[in-house]
DNA sequence: GTCTATATGTGGATAGAC
DNA sequence: GTCTATCCACATATAGAC
């Protein structure tokens, strides 16, 4: 922060890095997370292989890099839903309509940052960082609406990822359990005791 | 089934064929459902990577009957507990709780039968039918303890599923996730409003 | 600084000798 | 059935041209 000049050359550098991640992105969706090839995603943005590592120090750097935009895209999704207060249960049911919308809209995107699939990757600390902040939000949302105990949030967290889940694997572009959802937030409200 | 005699060729045979396939789920173990190596697993029952092809047509052959191998592991674990009648809230807990301790005892098993891992690879029709009578089994279930509307059955996969992943995902080992088991059945059970 | 060219070791898979 | 030899694609890393 000392220094924020932003010299053209990193500008370039910086495009150039968002064309290979969006590339990255693109080779991702049509072939699985793990069939990411280094030589066919230089060879999609006029590269060699080997000149990627300019611009990252590995594959798992590239992984690293798509987790983190990734986690930015759903923090940029979510911006005003997760703050609504006070919190009703329209409110519960509209940020999570909005979460699951994200993660159905990409699987790919939805297995990098919910599963680990990739052997030896794992986000690095300051990505996994933005990750702790999205799962915070929906704590304090939860926390606002009365609910404050872990056991009953981890069960709020699995009722959610089950149903995303479930879509994904069990029903790609369909609403098999969409269609659930609401009644599922109503089930969980209700077991709660909270906002009658 | 016009000749059900086994020669001892064929003994021998499935033998190997058994003693491969335990070597494949140890390396998936130690290191991951995508780290099976051909060259590795020959190794590890004293051959060569070719070899293998006498047993198995591809790799993925290989995953396929792994994935037949767990779907009949489950069916022996759950057997004589679905069965159970009539049902009552304790007889659908322990069924839950027995599937739920069969899926976090081996997560890489749990991996290949219900998430889509392997780029490549999906399971055989006659592989999957097996996994389709384990689901049918639990819908029976829900049907005796008056659960029919498909949406109320999809909720209840999702619930399951979703404690399930949560576990083996954030908690390995632990039992976060394992704590909330019954509360979530009850939640369940009141909710579709059965065996009160 | 960024690229091309190259080298090493890995992987799945096949052909053909025995 | 099992092997050797081989092929092709891959990730990774380094040397050197420009």
């Amino acid at each position: 922060m000392l220094d924020e000049r932003v010299t053209p050359q990193q500008r370039r550098r910086a495009a150039t890095r968002a064309e290979i991640l969006d590339a990255a992105w693109n080779q991702c969706r049509s072939g699985g997370l793990a069939s990411l090839s280094l030589r066919q995603l230089a060879a999609a943005v006029g590269m060699r292989a080997p000149s990627l590592y300019s611009y990252f120090d590995s594959k798992d750097a590239i992984y690293d890099a798509m987790f983190r935009d990734a986690q930015e895209q759903l923090g940029e999704w979510m911006a005003g839903v997760d703050d609504e207060r006070p919190v009703t249960r329209e409110v519960i049911k509209r940020g999570t309509r909005r979460w699951f919308e994200f993660c159905v809209a990409d699987p790919v995107r939805y297995q990098l940052m919910f599963q680990r699939v990739i052997p030896g990757f794992e986000p690095s600390p300051e990505s996994y960082a933005l990750a702790v902040e999205r799962l915070d939000d929906a704590v304090s949302v939860l926390r606002d609406a009365g609910i404050a105990d872990p056991a009953r949030i981890d069960l709020f967290t699995a009722l959610i990822t089950g149903l995303t889940s479930q879509q994904i694997s069990n029903d790609p572009g369909g609403d098999r359990w969409n269609a659930v959802l609401d009644d599922a937030i109503d089930m969980y409200l209700d077991h709660a005791g909270v906002l009658p």
